[in-house]
Parts: structure tokens; sequence; C-alpha cells
DNA sequence: GCCTGGCACTCATTCCGTGCGAGTGCCAAT
DNA sequence: ATTGGCACTCGCACGGAATGAGTGCCAGGC
């Protein structure tokens, strides 16, 4: 792939197909990109991108369609990321602010991606796994129920209700309530644990008084809504009905599709892992593991406050997408929502 | 319409047409189903029905289709309801009894349903409006800076952060965190507000003193987040991919059906009003207000602690749909729903 | 050596015309 | 009121021909 012709050449058929959804062929590519030379030219250099596997041809007398190969080569080789004009970023910018809590981001974001894109958005909420706390409460809803709630520092409550053996006095809450959270204020997760379990397990008392056993037990319970993985893979998608433009390839691209958006697993695996730094993942048809989604492509990227990777977010659709409208907005999303984060 | 074979007949047209999706003829009728009858008389019938309107024949040499009349005096008049069998009782109990938390009870019902019917279930969030207040928790997050957390009967917890001018003591904090939950505590949160209002305005104190600022500033947030009717709209939405069983009649049926899931508020119109005490509500095609869903049909009925119906469930699908299944698991999981919710 | 115009060829798609058959409506008989 | 019989109607599936976009290749030109 030396030519420099030949990759406006196959630029030129990807952005045609993305347009027209239709094999494109020599005569109509030299009327609509001013590309200097005759049909006859670009018949060479389609014969020759078409040995190389970057375009096929559906069918003997039908023009040229791009392959998944055809694909990467556009995305990473020939597209000039177009940056979101101004009224777009303002635009953007005005939508994420008047959010009121995280649920509200998190449906606002995807409701922006999916309309910006006209794809199905998916936007993975924030994971705990790199948060910090930021308070943790203790509420006796009856002498032996606790209700515990555990603030975190992306927004997210997580609550647990807590049956005990014995019945707490208000003084052992609120002195549990302040030894908590001396402890586990600002820490992350991943180490708040190992502080919560001191609390119960003391190094100079060695026996278990009352007291300990109630805080062995509040600990044991925070400790597990922390690493409650579940929350990790909520996730928030919108803009489905954009599939009906695609009613053509029902069973090959959209049922798939469908059948995807619903094993929430599957779809986080497809979205990978999260790329921090602006840098955004394209997957494109056949490269993931599933077969039926060889039509769909990803375009992802990860999110969370001060560049830290703490989900993902991104638009799912046909290989015959608009990568370079995608990849923009994915990015200019992902970039405000972060912002977002950081106020919070 | 007195005669009785006829509504047979109109019976086994639904119920046939339904499991085949083709038009039914006369001959397949008498075979299919045992009416003792032969085609000419079935034949009969059902130019007579015809006439009533409540089937047609799309065309002058094809079998014959239920109207949505048709369909309408099939749920009214004609269908005898199967209950679940225990198995599947079970199953439903077994399913939501693990569930642990809100999210996750709702997220849960909405699978199960989809999966009994096969069709897109749709899980209306309890409305706060009826449910009472179980805890208010005020939190310092810094000397200015409070997050107030309202935790419902309904286990939904809602957050407020709220920036106050002067700075606020702990011992102001703890007591205006007393005063506030002997006023609301158990209240319905209707009336919540007035008594939230009146201990930041005593009969007996006529001037403004310093408590009392933060105490109506702090009342005044609560009372926006207890109306704040965002939360009301929030559902959930699963089993999108049974469309794909309708992948035929995409434009006039699915397309307008994925439209009509993206817009939340006109999801809920459709599902209408909370129907509580185990009644369910069918609406069906062109009966409802948008021409663009004239082919589908909603079975949705209301469920909430103590059967009082706080908010509504239900399925979303073509017009031919089984409606005696739909009905029965649309009843059944709003039960078992209902059940939790008492509990929790 | 690369580009270009010309030309024969291929093959999916479209458009008719035909035949088939499911299903109906009506009628006369029971 | 029910039934068997029968002529009739259309939608649909099948098949062949016309259409035309697009290609591959070749010989000539810059």
């Amino acid at each position: 792939m030396q030519n420099e012709r030949r990759l406006s050449v196959l630029r030129a058929i990807v952005e045609d197909y993305v347009k027209t959804e239709e094999p494109v062929g020599s005569k109509a590519l030299v009327e609509r990109h001013g590309l200097g030379v005759s049909p006859a030219t670009v018949r060479n250099d389609m014969a020759a991108l078409e040995e190389e596997g970057y375009i096929t041809a559906p069918h003997t007398s039908a023009g040229r369609v791009p392959t998944d190969k055809g694909y990467r080569l556009f995305v990473d080789r020939l597209t000039t990321v177009k940056p979101m004009t101004a009224a777009e970023k303002r635009a953007i910018a005005g939508f994420l602010e008047g959010a009121v809590d995280l649920d509200d981001v998190v449906s606002r974001s995807t409701r922006l991606l999916s309309q910006l894109t006209r794809q199905v958005a998916v936007v993975q909420y924030p994971t705990l796994s790199r948060s910090t706390v930021r308070h943790v409460e203790l509420v006796a809803l009856a002498p032996t129920r606790l209700l515990l709630v555990l603030i975190l520092s992306t927004g997210r409550v997580e609550q647990r209700l807590l049956e005990v053996t014995e019945e707490v006095s208000e003084e052992t809450l609120a002195s549990l309530r302040t030894q908590i959270n001396t402890a586990v204020d600002g820490v992350v997760i991943a180490e708040a644990g190992e502080a919560l379990r001191s609390i119960a397990r003391p190094a100079d008392q060695p026996a278990a008084a009352p007291y300990d056993t109630l805080a062995a037990a509040v600990a044991e319970a925070l400790i597990e809504a922390m690493n409650d993985h579940r929350s990790d893979e909520r996730i928030s998608i919108g803009g489905t009905s954009n599939l009906a433009r695609f009613g053509d390839s029902f069973d090959t691209a959209v049922r798939p599709l469908l059948e995807a958006l619903e094993e929430h697993v599957v779809l986080l695996k497809l979205m990978g892992e999260a790329t921090a730094g602006g840098l955004v993942t394209v997957r494109i048809g056949a490269e993931g593991p599933y077969q039926e989604l060889a039509q769909t492509s990803v375009v992802a990227t990860g999110y969370g406050p001060g560049d830290e990777a703490l989900a993902t977010l991104g638009v799912v659709g046909p290989t015959r997408m608009d990568y370079p409208g995608s990849m923009a907005a994915v990015r200019a999303v992902a970039r405000y929502l972060s912002r977002i984060l950081d106020e919070a």
C-alpha cells in the first residue's frame, strides 16, 4: 500500500458507502469526489485494493464495498478527526450541566450521545473500584435493624439493610459512626476494607466484645457493598430506535445487536477496557469474539474524574457507520462527562 | 352477538392467528379445533362475524384476521385466565426473592416479565407520591456544605447537595436532624412538606433566627427532593430483542414501538393509570391516542405494597399477541412484586 | 510508464405473464 | 339450521426477458 491515490480512493469509497449505503462504482466516485482522474484509472486502483483485501464486490457487476480490513485502515490512517463545532460544544456542556444527580448525568449522556451519532449509545455507570469513600451513615430503623448508607466520591449511594442480634443503642451507633468515618473518609475503597476490619479487631484488644461483634458485622456489610460488582455492570442504553434506519439488514445486523444489548455482560466485554486520555477505541465487525456481531462496530472510550478511566462509554452500530463523526462525539461526551465528575 | 358457536369461532380464530401469524381459513379451523361442524357452517359464521366487524379478510381469497374489536371481545369475554402453574409460581418467587435492593427488584421483575411473555416488558419504579418518609439524614461534607439523604418506605433514596451561607456546627445539625425526623418519620410525603415548613417557622417565634434560616433551607431542599417527579418517570425496559420475532412488519410495528420506548413519557401514558387489586388493563391497537401505535397492544396493571397501586408494570407488543398468557404473567409478577415491597 | 477512452461481457434487479391453490360465497339438498 | 358441491377470485410463487450499472481488458496517447 504505497500509492497515495489509492488511499484517497479507499477513503472516498468508505465515505460514499457510509453515506449512500450502496456499493459504489468507479464513475460515481470520480464525479462526487474531485479526484482528477478518469473512471478507468480508478478501476485499476480498485482492482488493486480488492487484491489486497480492503474492498470487495458483492457480485460481479456491482460497485465495491469496504471490508472490515478496509474500515480498519480507514480509521487508523485516513480519518482527519473533525472537532466539534463551538455550537456543538456549548450544546453538550449546557445539556450536561443541567443534571441533578448521577443517574441524571448518565442518562443525559446516553441521550446526548445517541442523538449526536444517531446510533445506539451505551454508557457504563462509574465503577466503584477506584472511587473513594465520602461518607458512611448508620441509621437504626428498628432496635435490631440497621440501614447502612455508603456515599462515594462519584456521587453513587449504596445501601444495605443489616439485621443484628443485639439491640443497638443510639450512643453505640453514634460512636461507631464517628469511628468508621474517621477511618475511611477519603480512602479509596480498595483500601477501605482493611481500615474497616481493623476497627472491629483493634490490635490492643484480644477478645470479641459485643461492640466489636457489631463493628465486625457492619464492616463486613460495608465491604460487601463496596465489592458488589453488580453495580459495576450497570449500564444505560439509549437510541435503540436509531436501529430502525437499518431495518433492511434486520436479521443480520439489528436482531443480533438487540440481543447483545440485553446481555449487559457481553456488551461490557464488547466495549472493552476503559482507555483513558482521549483515546478512542474502535472495534470493527468480526474483530471481536462474537460472530453474530460480525456486522456491528463499537466506538468506545473511557471516562472518569481526573482522566482516570473509571468506566466506558460509546456507541454501537453497523460496520457501515460514520467513524470520524462517532469518534468525535464519543470523545467529546467523555471529556465533558469527566469534567462534570471532577466538579462533583 | 347471540349465537354461542360464533363466539367459539372467534375465539378459535384469535388463538390460531396468534399462534400461526397467518390468516386462518374455515377448513383449518374445524380441523385444529374440535368444533363439530363443517367448514361451510363455519364460513357462514365467519361472514356474520365479519359483518359485525370482529374479523376481516386481508384480501378476497385469504383467511380471516381478528380486528381490534375482535381482540377486544376476546379479552373481555372469551378468555379463561389460565393461572400460573405451581412451578412457575415458585420460579417467580424465587427469582424475585434474590434481589438485594430496589434497583435490583425492578430490573429482575423486568427480565422476568419479558421472559415469561416473550414480549417487551416495562416496569415503572414505585412513585414517591404515596410513599412515606422513613428517615432523613443530614451530613456535613464541609462546614457550609450539607448532604441531605431522604430515605423512603419504598427503599428509594433521594439525595441533595445543599450549600449554606453560615457555618453549621455539629450540634446544630444533630438537633435539626432529630427535630426533622421526629416530625416526618412515617408521614406520607404529601403531608411531610407542611411538617417540615412548620419546623422552620415555629408558631411561637416571629422572627427568622439563624437556626431557622438553616431549617428553612433544608426544608425547601427536602420538599423539592420529595416533589421531584423526574424520578416518578423512571422506568425499566427489557426484552426488546423479542421484537426480533416481528421482523417482518418492521416498519409498521417494530419501528414505532422502538421509538415509543425511547419516549418514557409516552410510554407511561400508554401504560395508563395504575389499576390496583389484580385488575389488568388491556389497551388494544388504535384504542390509544397514538396512531403510529395502531399495531401495538399494552397489557398493564398497578402494583405496590398493600395493594396500593404505586406504579405500573406491563408488557407491550403487537396486537397479535397472547393476551391470556400475558395477562396471567403481568398479574402474577405484579402480585409477587407487591409482596416483596410489603416485606421491605 | 501511467493514464484514458472504448468495448464486450457479466449478472443482479425489475418487470411481466402465467399457473396454482387456498379460500370464499352462494345454492340446492337434507 | 347445516351440509356438500361448485364456480369464482385473487394473492403469490415461478420463470423468462429486458434493463442497466459496473467491470475487466486492451490499444492508443501524454
